[in-house]
RNA sequence: GGACGCGUGCCCGAGUGGACUAAGGGGGCGGAUUGCAAAUCCGUUUGGCGAAAGCCUACCGUCGGUUCGAAUCCGACCGCGUCCUCCA
């Protein structure tokens, strides 16, 4: 498989240290709001990858050259950032309010707009409690969606760490930085802070093309004069800092250089280097701590915005750590997402949650479909005419494996030379064209008017990839009239739809249309189906 | 100023030197079905002529170049998106 490297700036084949198992690191999201659906597109991108990865379709190229087919196993670990990081732009490096305060004040305020249920397990005032909440809602959103690593760890909680558990490894990491003359202090008492020196570090700037002489420091808008001053180089970012009014705040790294220090928190980018290496390398930090060695991991994912600063800042930091020649094989960054052709807004009407679409009655399926069905490399653009393709693509799917005659159970999900996914597995390889490979897919289902089990074992294999058929359904709810799907039953519905069925029996049919439409006006969209009965959805 | 990704038909999106009069989907239009809808199925969707078979004729951001041959390779330009210490 060929798969773009953000770190070469090119295509090339995956290569894994153990071709049998495929060690994946995706930066996970923040959890002080619920997560919105570009969130969720680099999410399910790096989700796409890990489910083709370990398909029987995907074949590997093993560090000797020889190609090695799956199924294989991926470890994937995602992180979950509970750890506030500053707010204030003009203080990036330290100071201005802690997120999760934000964040804390944003739930008082939906529990008084009744946004959020006033019984609702949370104490705004309490930031660990706060990042629970979000973070418990961020699972339930994932797990809807399919990302395998969240429905993984509901079995394995190590497989999504959170930032505030990990804080020891990331002392220890900081510690060692120090010690071995990577890092440095700088600062008042009070307000000390531990830096990275960026010019230990020799190749920096060659993921994101950010080399130390092209930097043009402070273009961003985002940077103090005051934290600026006290570095070495102006890229040198931030590792720890001392401050006590921190909301969230630990011992200082253990070093000589720390004695005495007050209380303080980790930098934005020291958590990754601590929770990737420390989840995906045997033996974790206390290996890599205590014995040298080439330590890397195959694959990192993020959002393009992760490239600079955040992933050159690990990358420096972590082959610092391990004195590897590199840290992650292969990067991967999925673009941003837009809305209706144009940024998400959300003055525009074009910023959603992935749970808002669910309220709205959009199915999980339908939606992670959306998500995915565009290049990872292009800017997806999000629509709800492109929605109800994807539903409309999701029902077929459900309609065709329902149409096959059910094989033996052996026969199911086996893999097989099938020929629609030896063209699947064709695009695939090519860098991840998913929508090459829905296209046939597609062309194949209108091809095989009359499937076979072994058409059944084909797409339960393509399925396992694209991860659309176990996704939850819309619940239905029986009346004596209606079907109701996604909605729930409702008195005036039931005597409207009362109506018309009389209606339509006497042959008024002037009196049913009206009704159909009165529905329409409040939402709902009515369809009749056999038996008598009327199905109710939203319009 | 620098680094990076992308630009395809009404829309979304495959295609990366010859099978492109451009896969697949959506939408539109026509038909089957339905009291009418919805859903589903079939056909159609550059423009011109034609009742029709068909004939002529477009197109891949723009302009050049390479080549017997370009959506595909090269150059310049334009546009969209991201980053240059919050961010997927």
């Amino acid at each position: 498989m060929t798969l773009y490297n953000t770190l070469t700036n090119r295509a090339e084949p995956v290569i894994p240290g153990d071709p049998g198992l495929v060690t994946f690191y995706t930066c996970g999201p923040t959890v002080y709001d619920d997560a919105h659906i570009g969130n969720f597109r680099s999410f399910l991108a790096a989700d796409l990858l890990r489910r083709f990865l370990e398909s029987p379709l995907c074949t590997l190229t093993a560090a000797d050259g020889s190609l090695r087919r799956g199924p294989r196993r991926v470890l994937q670990v995602m992180n979950i950032t509970d750890v506030g990081h500053m707010t204030d732009d003009s203080n990036a490096d330290g100071g201005g309010e802690d997120k999760m305060a934000v964040a804390g004040r944003r739930i008082a305020e939906a529990k008084k707009a009744g946004k959020i249920p006033d019984d609702a397990d949370v104490d705004p005032g309490d930031p660990r409690a706060i990042a629970r909440f979000f973070a418990d809602r961020f699972l339930e959103d994932a797990k809807a969606l399919g990302l395998k690593v969240a429905i993984e760890a509901e079995k394995d909680a190590s497989l999504m760490p959170r930032a505030s558990a990990c804080i020891d490894g990331m002392r220890a990491v900081i510690s060692r930085l120090l010690e071995t003359g990577s890092a440095y202090t700088a600062g008042e008492p009070g307000s000390r802070a531990i830096y990275f020196d960026v010019r230990t570090f020799e190749p920096y700037g060659r993921l994101s093309g950010n080399t130390l002489d092209k930097l043009r420091g402070g273009a961003g808008g985002r940077v103090s004069e005051a934290n600026q001053s006290q570095k070495r180089h102006p890229a040198d970012f931030l590792l720890w800092k001392e401050d006590a009014s921190h909301l969230m705040k630990w011992p200082a790294p253990a070093s000589p250089h720390t004695e005495g220090w007050d209380e303080g928190y980790p930098g934005w980018h020291i958590e990754c280097t601590a929770m990737s290496l420390g989840r995906l390398v045997p033996g974790g930090l206390k290996r890599i701590l205590g014995t040298p060695g080439n330590y890397q991991i195959d694959l990192h994912s993020g959002g393009e915005d992760n490239i600079f600063p955040h992933h050159e800042c690990e990358l420096a930091q972590s082959c610092a750590l391990t004195g590897a020649p590199a840290f992650a094989r292969h990067w991967f960054h999925a673009r941003y997402l837009m809305v209706e052709g144009a940024k998400m807004s959300k003055s525009k009407g074009t910023f959603f949650t992935a749970r808002d679409l669910f309220v709205m009655g959009h199915e999980p399926a339908a939606v992670r479909l959306e998500l995915i069905k565009t290049h990872y490399r292009a800017n997806a653009d999000f629509s709800m005419e492109g929605l109800k393709g994807s539903a409309k693509f999701v029902d077929r799917l459900r309609r065709f494996l329902d149409s096959c005659p059910q094989g033996a159970a052996a026969e199911q999900g086996r893999v097989s030379d099938h020929p629609v996914l030896r063209v699947v597995a064709d695009a695939l390889h090519d860098d991840l064209n998913i929508a090459g490979a829905l296209g046939e897919i597609s062309k194949w289902m209108n091809e095989t008017t009359a499937p076979t089990a072994a058409a059944a074992a084909a797409v339960r294999t393509i399925d396992a990839i694209l991860g659309l058929l176990d996704r939850p359904r819309a619940e239905s709810r029986e009346t004596e009239i209606g079907v109701y799907i996604g909605v729930e039953p409702d008195a005036e519905v039931e005597a409207l739809l009362a109506e018309r069925a009389a209606a339509r029996k006497a042959k008024d049919y002037a009196r049913s249309d009206a009704i159909r439409d009165e529905l329409a006006a409040r939402g709902y969209a009515i369809k009749d189906v056999a038996g008598g009965k009327v199905e109710v959805g939203r319009a």
